[in-house]
Parts: structure tokens; C-alpha cells; sequence
DNA sequence: GCCTGTGAAGCTATTCACAGCT
DNA sequence: AGCTGTGAATAGCTTCACAGGC
């Protein structure tokens, strides 16, 4: 099976893939992938082995080949929608992240509490009012859910996200969400990531523990 | 050794601990924290174990006691300082998760290419124009840079952090830094967590994966 | 009886090391 | 000579399971 950290990884051989096709590139060595992308090329040829691409000796790897079989995995065959709630700062930030990058994942509705918002367009994606959560996502079939709300807002926006029948939820707020499983929760946890930051920093300091990737 | 992910639990776990002191309980059993931040008891345990706290069978770890074990690991003696580069949506988010949360993490500096910024202050932290970035760094003592700004910049500004003297980076731009080994770089990327959650709602829906926390 | 503390076991992920190919 | 493909080894992380204490 396809574990967690091998499709973090396949995500980012993708865009550095994407890259280097751009510039002309046809073929590529795991070690080069390896380099561009902080792993080693053991791990390379691994993940390449996990999603069945082959290469030879003496060219490498075929990039379009590599991207043809990335996508069989990370992408949906028929488009997935996802839905934000909270049009803040973080939001418009994912919103504009996600602009048209992917054509099979779409951020397809915007909710806010603030009725202010409704019906502006912000980077190509329609905002609603909160009220609207449950029809909107049960009408565009929409199982994704991305909560950038306050924390004390987001186990009770989860809820109402499950009970519309989001299935996957990506998580800013800073709380772990209780849910019933069988959904899949991702959180992006800022303060943590700073935190952990500022702690290996100092490990550093002292001890010169080295970088990752 | 403090672990990476040992390092992240406790910081979770200091939120869920601060949280009940303030409503007024004294003590937790592990299998309480445990379920609140979705790992096992077990897990709980050998945390504080690392940390060094002690609990006792019949009440308990004493919350007052677990948390200062965590600041202990978890804060530095002294305040650490941070500067942030890219004030759009996202920078902005930042600041304001960040604005005083932590009396010995501070985000002291911002900068932007945008030279209007210059001198106002969002959500407590000062702007700067760019080109004032190594002295302000240098002056201010500042060891974590953050990266807000796109893609193609961050490489650059990486560097420039690090001639600064900075030690340890939160990149937040989809691209994997390059730097000499030494720093400590956590990278944040958004397009990959989607497309992570995008992969496992799939799952979710083929064959019951179980959600995770 | 229900908890903590912890050695031992079990899992998962990564790296080693080398045979085989070109 | 330098690469891929991969079994075997290693390292890292989590859970099991139970002795010991309240």
C-alpha cells in the first residue's frame, strides 16, 4: 500500500518533475531527484518502485512517464471539490494557493460568518454565508473540507461539515477535532510548526543537530 | 533524545493542558490526554517519561507539573526571536495566530517587497522594507525566519536569511530549500497537505481507511 | 480495580549493499 | 563505470503487556 509519507513525497517529486519538463529536461537520475528534493535516491527508486515506474541504467527515469504515474495516484479520475470555511487572512491565502493549480481538486464554495462576503468571487471561488454550508455541499457533492477558523469555531464547523457528508477534513485550527472515525483529518498546526522551529533552532545552537531536507 | 515528533505532541499537548487548568482541574490520567489529543495512553505516558514528570496510579500526573516540564523543553531561557518575510494574506495569518501567544517566541520583524508596508504595524509586529532585512536581523537578534512570499522567491530570500545569521526557517513556499546543512528547515506546504487529504478521502471512500487523531 | 512506569515486542520507514544491466 | 531494482539490515516509533503501587 501507498503510505502517508510516500504521497507527501510523490507531491513534491511532482512539482520539481513538472519543473524540470518545463525546462526541456526528457529524463532524470534518482539521484538528482534526490538531491532537488532532500530525500536519498534509495528512497527515490523505492517510491518509483511503489507506483510501478521503471527505469534504465543508463538513462534514469522517463519525467513524463514518472508524472504520468504520480498522477494515477494522487489524482481523482473525476474532479474532487473541497470546501473552506473561514474567508480570513488563511483563507484567502489557501484560496489563492490552490487557484486553478489542480484541474481534478477544486476549491468549489467559500463560507464565512460574516454575511458581508456573500457571493464575491475571491480567487476564482464563490463565497456563501455560513447558513448555506449543509445545501451547498450536499448539492456540489463536495467531500473535502478546510476549516481556517478560530479554534473555538472549528469542532462545531467539522461537525456541521460531517454532517453535510464531507468525508476528508484539511485542519488550520489549533485543536484537535473530534469526529467519528472514517474521516480522514489532516491539521496544519502553525503555532506547533513554530514551536518546533524555535526548538531545534536552539538544539542547533548547542549542538549543531543538522537541517532536514 | 527529545524526538521531532515527540516535540509536537507536547506542544499539543500544552494546549490541552493550559486549557483545563483554566477550568480549574488540578490532575489528568494519561488515557484522558490521551483521548482528547488522539493518541494512545500508552504514547502518553512514555511522553512523560521523557520529560521526566511522574504521575501517581490513583490521581494522576498534576497538570501544574506537566507544564512546566513542557516549557521547560519547549522555551527557550531567554525570548527567541523571529522575522517574517511576505506580508500577503498569508503573512497576516501568521502574525495574527502568533501575536502574543508565547512571551518567549516573538515575531519581531516583517518584511515586504512592497515598500507602502514599510513602518506600520499588523497585529503587533513592525514592517520593513526589504532591503533593510540583514541589518534588522542582525540588530535585532534574530535566529528563525519564516517564509511567506511565492515560490520563486523563497530560494532567494532563504539565503539572504541565512547570510543574516538566522538558524532556523519555516518555509511555507511549495519548494524545498537549499541551504548549507546546519540550519534547521521545516517546511509547511499546503498544496501537498490538500492533495494529501484529497488522496485519503478517496481511500476513505474505496475501502474505510480509519481517520487519524 | 485502575492507574503508572517500562522492558519487550511489533510495526513502519529508511538505508545498505550488491547483483544485474547497459 | 555508473545506474536501477531489491532483499536484507537497520533505525525509529508505537503499542503490548504486565509488574508494582495506591
Amino acid at each position: 500500500m501507498t503510505t502517508e509519507k510516500t504521497i507527501e513525497r510523490l507531491s513534491l517529486y511532482r512539482r520539481l518533475l513538472t519543473d524540470l519538463l518545463a525546462r526541456g529536461e526528457q529524463t532524470v537520475f534518482s539521484h538528482e531527484l534526490a538531491s532537488k528534493t532532500g530525500v536519498t535516491s534509495s528512497q527515490v527508486r523505492r517510491d518509483m518502485m511503489a507506483i510501478g515506474c521503471t527505469g534504465s541504467p543508463s538513462r534514469g527515469y522517463f519525467i513524463a512517464d514518472l508524472l504520468e504515474n504520480i498522477a494515477k495516484i494522487l489524482d481523482a479520475q473525476t474532479p474532487q471539490y473541497a470546501a473552506l470555511v473561514g474567508i480570513g487572512n488563511l483563507g484567502r491565502a489557501i484560496l489563492a494557493f490552490f487557484q486553478g493549480r489542480r484541474p481534478k481538486l477544486i476549491i468549489r464554495a467559500a463560507f464565512d460568518r460574516d454575511p458581508g462576503l456573500a457571493d464575491r468571487i475571491i480567487h476564482g471561488c464563490r463565497c456563501h454565508p455560513d447558513s448555506q454550508l449543509d445545501a451547498i455541499i450536499q448539492k456540489e457533492n463536495i467531500q473535502i473540507g478546510i476549516i481556517a477558523v478560530p479554534a473555538r469555531e472549528a469542532q462545531n464547523v467539522a461537525l456541521k461539515m460531517v454532517t453535510a457528508g464531507i468525508k476528508g477534513i484539511l485542519n488550520f485550527a489549533p485543536i484537535p477535532l473530534s469526529l467519528t472515525s472514517g474521516i480522514y483529518v489532516e491539521n496544519i498546526d502553525l503555532t506547533m510548526s513554530l514551536e518546533k522551529v524555535a526548538y531545534f533552532t536552539r538544539q542547533n545552537n548547542v549542538q549543531g543537530k543538522e537541517s532536514d531536507q
